[in-house]
DNA sequence: CATTCATGTAACGATAAAAGTAACATCAAA
DNA sequence: TTTGATGTTACTTTTATCGTTACATGAATG
């Protein structure tokens, strides 16, 4: 399939959301920085709103964060549009008949479930306000790299 | 897209030539254990001999582990197989003219390859040797479960 | 040494998850 | 009340993965 790029485009609308505060916040301006479509963008919000991350009004483009940027990790922001997708797929369709067709299901589940979990633990170690502070610091880096 | 198996069907066949080492350890028999095809497990014994995880000869079905499976990290084959593969993905398409979607695209990389390198850390504990360990432990299991 | 069967590899079609698109109900604001 | 926003769903398009077929090359056996 087509590589999800929906936990980049989350951030992208937090970080928007977060940095553009006083402009225009509706989803077709934040469709425009991500290069998308205002649907995607309105499904995303739905997500993180239903998460507790994002505070939306419906008819009224003034999204806000629901939580303090440094709140909010890069693991709660997976959560929310990922739900309970994993990083590694066991192949579900193997020979119950032979001795590891019938058991490598079990084990490749156990294994991945540890990998899993330690990709979350760094993803609860990165913030929002961190990506946020990044962002902005590479934007400074930009206009005036003799300047800083 | 569909979820890649690739490193799942991998580790099972590295398995299956470890196990049945004395049985038929043609591509057609390793297919029927995979549920899939002697062409894809070609593929992907090409791919592991390549990264030198399994010695295999033309014309003759006689495969080998390369290394003890003790020496042999899912690590090992998460990069056989799945190459410079990335378990997240980042969006590059986004706006360049604004500070957001200038920025974004470096801020997530470099936050994505933290939470690879913790995954490929987690990966390289866990070695072949304890994935067959415990394909056979759960199939004494499920034999003789009042026995053991 | 020819037949048989194996691997190695490439090309092409099928499948399926994601993104794109369009439509419309609901709500806010002037 | 008119305009324009969000919320949501249904459908289409896209594309990485897997399945299938084909065939060159090599091993093994009589």
């Amino acid at each position: 399939m087509r590589y999800s790029h929906k936990l980049s485009d989350a951030v992208h609308i937090l970080a928007y959301i977060a940095i553009c505060h006083d402009g225009d916040l509706s989803s077709t301006a934040i469709a425009a920085s991500v290069e998308s479509n205002p649907a995607l963008v309105r499904r995303l919000m739905g997500a993180l709103r239903r998460a507790g991350l994002l505070a939306t009004q419906q008819g009224s483009a003034t999204p806000k964060l629901a939580r303090q940027p440094a709140a909010i990790s890069l693991f709660d922001i997976y959560q929310a549009v990922e739900g309970t997708g994993n990083l590694l797929h066991v192949d579900d369709k193997t020979n119950p008949h032979c001795i590891v067709g019938g058991n490598i299901q079990d084990t490749l589940r156990a294994a991945y479930a540890e990998v899993q979990t330690a990709a979350e633990a760094q993803m609860k170690t990165i913030t929002l306000a961190r990506l946020i502070g990044d962002i902005l610091t590479r934007e400074r880096a930009k206009r005036g790299p003799a300047a800083d």
